[in-house]
DNA sequence: TATGAATGAGTATTCATTCAT
DNA sequence: CATGAATGAATACTCATTCAT
């Protein structure tokens, strides 16, 4: 019972963000009411609070996001043998993730999430861990690219991440505010930058 | 006399919009109440509404900003005989500007306005004009470079607009979320990213 | 259960109706507040705009009356087979009707709803459309008693009904004005004038 | 001099009057605004007030109109060797001025009035004091007409020259609320019931 | 747990009026 | 007298949250 009620529980939380999520996307974060959220979940608002304490935990889940799914291809990066060629591959998968989430407005919501996160210390706590842990692991992945010969060791490691970071991120952002944006032509150059940068041995 | 009027009036309006910035560096476009406003200006409600018709005049106004200071350098790197020579200043102009800018907090202002932009259409049009012709003239440079033989011509110059736009704007935003983050690093870390770039011959 | 649901709903908003409408005979429409309103109807604002959208709604609900009441002795007059008598009856029951009503300030109200529907469209259409429907009863009555042979069979149906409309609503603007003015003298003439129109044969 | 500046405040006084009184035809007078009228009467703000204390003052002044053009016809009436006749003569003028105030947007005003009156002392005074004397004439001219054997002496002159005044006022109301009601008809029924109050000798 | 009526602090905005120039 | 920028009290309405059922 206790097992089946959590998962009941976990259902309705479930149920809630993602109604939350695609009012957030359509209608920024303070924009988007309570009864936006319960109408959009069919539930009424008591229901609401049984599960979440306020809007702002509300938010604050909707960033909650599985990094899992990422988690696999930044591990194996680390590990790889070509890492010049790793990190190749996580352009491709992470901008074209970018393409395939933007379906669900995640674009959108993440966007109006870093404002958010400017005035929203817990958000802003999610956001900065988020980027310092794969940016880390970028430099780890930079970093033994050089060790590597393949790039050059002159560079900063931890500098070149956050590019690598921005052109992620800068992504996001000119996809959202112009949705016909060509993700494929964009992620081609990326990579076409990335191999001029290999060393010319 | 009508011109004292109206630069009386002109000031007035600064003197509004002025406030009104330092509010939503601080607090965000929604969370900043007009009264936040009108006390941060010294004014009362009704000085403020003979200026605005409303909040989001003030929001829109708070984005109208003088493009012209860049309009220089832009204009110069146009017609540059060194047109990647020209890019690497830009780079280094845009970024460090971003660095000055960043003590009024423009960037925290700016990283919101994305997220505005999406749920206000007026402010998306300002934010596409802005990237728009940003864009095209950095393209624009691209191609030159590439007819003087300094990048791949294989290189797709929107697209590598985009990237230089990326480094741009994905700096603006992990320095908002970030305010330790070293910009000198990252420009140099760009600026050699560019230099990799160029066709070796 | 529903029907609970809505019959609560319903003695709410005649709660809140009969609120605004004291409110409305002593100080207009316009002068009246949102807050005079939920606090003569001691419930808080929110209350209030559950059951109505807004000022405006509460204005023409005040108005939406039951002609019910009314609608048994008009339809009755409409079949009488002493026409000019059915007319007496008719202006006895309402003339005396609005002396009653003047107790709850329906007059104070109506007076001003008259002058607030040239400015508000629905609440002209609900003033238009009594007037009209209770017009065109008279009128049937007139010519009904002019087939009878009671009265002079080239007078204006239409032009006299608007008479007696005339004598119903000028009594109802005078006994607002002036709420010493005697009724039932005036009724008695009322009549008497009815009599004297009757056909000399 | 004086008397120079006296005519111009005159002018000036006019100029406002009439156009807070086309405000006022079109929105009434609460939803008209003090801006309304210095615009529509091409004056700054401070200048209305140097003429009127407030809005209030200004709404007062807008029934302060000349009963003069009709003392004339009302004196005539008092004084007719056919006090019936006359009273059918009023009838007529009264009626028809009403059809011709009507363009300038009077009777919107008029009964806009009504209802202010109700919730505005002094202006109650001012419509109370018209309807009185007028009234009173009415009664008396009545009981000329029954000591001229012209009406019968058991009418109760003070009711019936209300019925009058409310056949007056009816029209009004009706004409404003359905501009297309053929004021000529109703005039001619009323003539029509007049005659037949007539006393039958 | 679920419901949804009720709460009431909070917010943008208006507008009659003033007064320094 | 005229101007019109400034004032600030007042007002309609919202919405996150609660709690009795």
């Amino acid at each position: 019972l206790p097992k089946v009620a959590k998962e009941h529980g976990e259902a309705r939380r479930r149920q809630i963000v993602d109604a939350a999520y695609r009012c957030f996307a359509r209608k920024g974060f303070h924009q988007t009411t309570m009864r936006d959220i319960y109408e959009e979940a069919d539930l009424s608002p008591g229901a609401v609070y049984n599960y979440f304490k306020g809007k702002d935990e509300i938010i604050r889940a909707s960033f909650d996001l599985d990094l899992g799914r990422s988690q696999g291809i930044l591990a194996e990066a680390m590990g790889s043998a070509d890492p010049l060629g790793a990190l190749a591959d996580l352009v491709g998968f992470f901008f074209q993730g970018l393409a395939e989430a933007a379906e669900i407005g995640a674009g959108r919501v993440n966007v109006q999430g870093w404002g958010e996160a400017l005035i929203n210390p817990p958000l802003l706590q999610t956001f900065r861990q988020t980027m310092g842990s794969v940016g880390e692991i970028l430099a780890q992945v930079v970093r033994r690219a050089q060790q590597a010969g393949q790039l050059d060791p002159d560079l900063d490691p931890a500098a070149v991440s956050q590019l690598l970071l921005s052109l992620y991120y800068g992504l996001e952002l000119q996809k959202a505010l112009n949705p016909d944006l060509d993700v494929g032509r964009y992620t081609a150059a990326a990579k076409a930058l990335l191999r001029s940068a290999a060393r010319h041995t």
